[in-house]
DNA sequence: AACATGACATAAG
DNA sequence: CCTTATGCCATGT
């Protein structure tokens, strides 16, 4: 069944976000189906109204900089989000290497 | 229905 | 390191 939209399938790979981890948006593209769903991931987050379960603030660029245009969205304190789950910012990126996170294989 | 815009990533110069 | 170009999908006008 196709009815499934890239939406609905970036939203749950997002919704699989472990807390204290990280993903970047080519990443989710990827495990979502393809690589180059990155912006459209950028719009679904966007997309996202307040309510939602999704951790957004867990979506970084894969550089582990925070979107540019997070402000005027949901989580405007997503840095501060995830530093309270125990992830540290180096000049404000994130250390990918360590807190980029992996879809274990189930 | 067509065009423009947008929370990105990658390749090329 | 920076700019430009291309790919992808949904939304608004």
């Amino acid at each position: 069944m196709e009815g499934r939209t890239s939406f609905e399938r970036i939203y749950e790979v997002i919704a699989q976000i472990p807390r204290g981890r990280v993903a970047s948006y080519g990443q989710i593209a990827e495990l979502a189906g393809n690589r180059r769903w990155a912006r459209v991931v950028g719009y679904a987050l966007h997309a996202v109204p307040q309510g939602s379960p999704l951790p957004c603030h867990r979506v970084v660029t894969k550089e582990g900089r925070v979107s540019a245009a997070f402000g005027s969205g949901v989580c405007n304190r997503q840095t501060e989000l995830l530093k309270a789950e125990g992830i540290e910012f180096t000049d404000g990126y994130v250390d990918m290497k360590k807190y980029q996170w992996k879809r274990r294989v189930f």
